[in-house]
Order: structure tokens, then C-alpha cells, then sequence
DNA sequence: TGAATTCCTAGTAATTTTGTAGTATATTAT
DNA sequence: ATAATATACTACAAAATTACTAGGAATTCA
């Protein structure tokens, strides 16, 4: 029941964006190096967010990626499902799959969207504004 | 964020006992029948919640195993953590382990705690007693 | 033009999950 | 006693996933 390496970074990636919205666009090198987080790496994860458009981006010189919106408009919850994929705890679950027909009426199912709608409620009830005022107080360790 | 083989082997395994609980020590072999599971994972998986006295033991002919407590006395949430180990979402909040000196005080830590209290709480909400009777009349897909 | 930077596709290394295999040990029935 | 039935234990192996790496094409700005 871990959350990979991709969300995490992706938090990271996100809150770092929010922190220099106001100085336009922000390369990966930089973001990078502040986080200490291999640049191609976050260049694919940075890929899915742009995707879906949680950010935007410009090539060249000078180019880099920005946010979309405001910090307070993104959930923590929307930016681990478009980078972990989905947060179900079992595959059953996850709707663009065809959802398996077996266990539509099958017990554990019923238990596994419980444990997918309590967690949710918590990351999408904390906000990307949150991050970035907590982390101006008290910091990020990197590794979680 | 996906329970493993581990937790949901371990369910239905718990189950099974649960429901045949009049019938003595049963076989992992008779287990594995019914739940098309193989033999020698089950047996690993089982030797798990041996360990920490979920289920006692016989050996030889007739030998097998059978729960030490009543169904309604287990939650799904304790086999699930004998058996996956802990559902935190990151390994900074494994209890047992080192807890993480850098990332007490921070940010993200907060959240994945929240996360994992959600989890926590859905799961030992639910007895094994509340599976077995679910299972009784809508069955199990053995999928999920 | 050239440096900086994203965009895109593939490959690879490391880790974790999911088993398999084989043997030793214990128990029961005959 | 002996044979059959089971668990107990250790080690190994295959498969899948995660986490990264490599290299070059396309784009933008100075």
C-alpha cells in the first residue's frame, strides 16, 4: 500500500512550481537540483501532470513549465491520481479498466472502495496552497 | 497504492477457516482447492499469521490449521497488517523501522499520516465475522 | 546561429512481488 | 513399526513493477 516515487516527487514537483509562480517559467534542471531529483525523471512525471493539464510549458530558452491555476485550486488528491495512476487499492476498482464483472457483487470489493473513498476524502480535502504554507514553516524532509 | 496477493490471499484464506471453524484443523491443501490458490503461497502466507497467533497449528495426518478466536473477533485490518506488513503509505511511518529523524516535522508526513488513520480506520471496522456472513449470501469473486 | 530547453521513444537497472522446490519434522491410522 | 498425511523451514527463481538513464528531435530566445 505504498505511494510511489511518482506522486511523492510529484508533490514535490507541484509545491516547488507554486512557490516560484511569480517567476514565470521554471525549468526541470532547476527544479531538479533544489529537490534533488534525477532531471529525466521528473521530466516524466512532469509529462503527466502537463498531460492533463495541471501544468503548462515553453520550449527553449528561457522555457520551463508553470501552473495552470492557482495553488489553492489543485487537490493533493488530483495530482497522486494523475501521477500513481488511480489510488484503489485493488485493480477492480479502477474505472477506465473494464471493471471486472466477477466482483461487482463480491464482498471484499465492497470493503476495497470503502478504503478507496476514505482515502480520498483526505487528500482531496488538502489543497497545493496548504503544501506550499506548511512547507514555508516547517520544511521538506525529501523523503517522503 | 495497491494491497497485495499477500492481504487478499490472507482474507479469503481467514475466511475460509472462519466458515469451516466447526470442521477442526483444516489442510492448506483443502484451502487451496477451494480458493485456487497455490499451496506452497498460501503456506508462507499463513506462517505469517501463525506467528502472530491469528491461527494455531497441527501437524501430520489430519493436521492443519484453525482460527484461535471467535470470527467476530478478528478485523480486517489486523490480517491485513500481519500479512502486508503496514498499510502507511510511506516507510517513514513504519513504526518498527527507524522512524524517519528528518521528516518528523514535516509537511507531506502529515498528510500521508492522515492517509494512513483513513485506511486504518475503515479496516478495523470491519470483522471477519462481517466477511463471512457477506460471503455467505453474495459470495466471492476471488479477484479482489 | 547557437545555447537552452521541452518533447518523445526506448532501453535498462533495481526492487518487489509472486510464486516454486525440496527436505526435515511431526502426527495419525493401520 | 510403517506408510500416509501434513506442517515447518530455507532457499531459489520467475514475473512484474518501479525507478531511472540515454539519446536525439523539435522549439524558442538572444
Amino acid at each position: 500500500m505504498k505511494i510511489s516515487t511518482k506522486g511523492r516527487y510529484a508533490l514535490r514537483l507541484m509545491t516547488d512550481l507554486a512557490i516560484h509562480k511569480e517567476d514565470g517559467y521554471i525549468s526541470i534542471k532547476s527544479i531538479a537540483t533544489r529537490q534533488n531529483i534525477s532531471e529525466k525523471y521528473l521530466e516524466q512525471i512532469i509529462k503527466l501532470l502537463a498531460k492533463e493539464n495541471l501544468v503548462e510549458s515553453t520550449r527553449g530558452a528561457q522555457g520551463g513549465y508553470k501552473l495552470t491555476r492557482e495553488p489553492v485550486e489543485y487537490t493533493v488528491g488530483e495530482i497522486l491520481r494523475v501521477t500513481e495512476g488511480s489510488l484503489a487499492p485493488v485493480y477492480c476498482l479502477e474505472t477506465d479498466d473494464n471493471p471486472c464483472e466477477n466482483c461487482m457483487d463480491c464482498v471484499t470489493l465492497e470493503i476495497w472502495q470503502c478504503v478507496l473513498d476514505a482515502v480520498n476524502k483526505v487528500v482531496d480535502s488538502i489543497t497545493l496552497q496548504y503544501l506550499v504554507d506548511k512547507q514555508k514553516e516547517k520544511g521538506n524532509c525529501g523523503c517522503c
